[in-house]
DNA sequence: GACTATAAGTAAGATAGACTTACTATCAGC
DNA sequence: GCTGATAGTAAGTCTATCTTACTTATAGTC
């Protein structure tokens, strides 16, 4: 074992469930008809919660590039999911918000999204499974900051 | 927050990780100047673990398709970290295993798979992180046979 | 008021990490 | 010696990101 990788070390296993609940959730989307992918669905979560929000606000809430939430928001106002509306305040900006049409479909989204969670949880009981939530909130915190120093340096 | 999806959920979190972790290890491979990613250094890693392997055993563990194995392999190959032999015994087949030049390169995406990892646990206690390797074990073992069913009905 | 630095968003193109569908070669059982 | 399954590949698609370079607009300074 000296010489090798640990294939079933955090790293690999947590890229594994992600992959896996993605490819889960895609799945249950498609068979219920609803275009949208779980990162689309998690710009729509963000939005939802501070909307209206200036297209660059929202992208460094998500932690992505501007042009990244730029693609984003251009595929879910096309779908009718989102709008983007002139900040009258200052012209360079925008403002993006959900759509009366977003609101029936995040509930789907998020019913969906609970049964994933439910199958990824199995019979794991409340305590650990609100235990492991917490630290991976933590591991989240830890890992930020990493990138937020590296973009600094970077300027 | 009736209507809202809750962007802090557990699956959302894990995503953010799992995306954080690999950009982590991105950088420091590419200052390393090493040329692998951290797919390809979880297929270097479960090769270690099991060679000679014929490919498909191998796109199983992983998780993937077998085309999905026959890039990944391509390139692995091309940069002279794995080989095919031809299986004598199954012309059809393939067996793939870690050349020399593998090790040295190895040990250092080990390293920096370390790095990254010190990097996510930041003040978490042994106890509570263990904690997390098991449930995320745990977690990834509930998933697995899902796919595996939806699999088997696509037959 | 003009000059410059900064900021918001976009266009274009690249990359990783997957997928599917269709094909070739081979094997194994009857 | 067919027939059906199996191993791997070719070709093309898709998502989720990135970077670099650009446009337009704002804000601060001289």
């Amino acid at each position: 074992m000296k010489n090798g990788i640990d294939p079933e070390n955090i790293s690999f296993l947590l890229f594994d469930i992600s992959r896996l609940m993605r490819s889960e959730f895609e799945q249950r989307v498609a068979e219920a008809g609803l275009g949208v992918t779980p990162a689309e669905a998690r710009v729509l979560a963000h939005v939802a919660r501070c909307q209206p929000i200036r297209q660059h606000l929202l992208a460094d809430r998500l932690g992505i590039a501007r042009m990244s939430i730029t693609t984003f928001i251009d595929r879910l106002e096309g779908a009718g999911l989102l709008e983007r509306v002139a900040d009258p305040e200052d012209r360079r900006a925008k403002f993006v918000s959900l759509t009366a049409a977003a609101l029936p479909i995040m509930n789907k989204l998020g019913n969906i999204g609970e049964e994933v969670r439910l199958a990824a949880r199995g019979g794991i009981p409340d305590e650990e499974w609100e235990h492991f939530r917490k630290t991976a909130l933590a591991i989240r915190g830890n890992l930020a900051p990493v990138r937020q120093q590296v973009k600094e340096m970077a300027q």
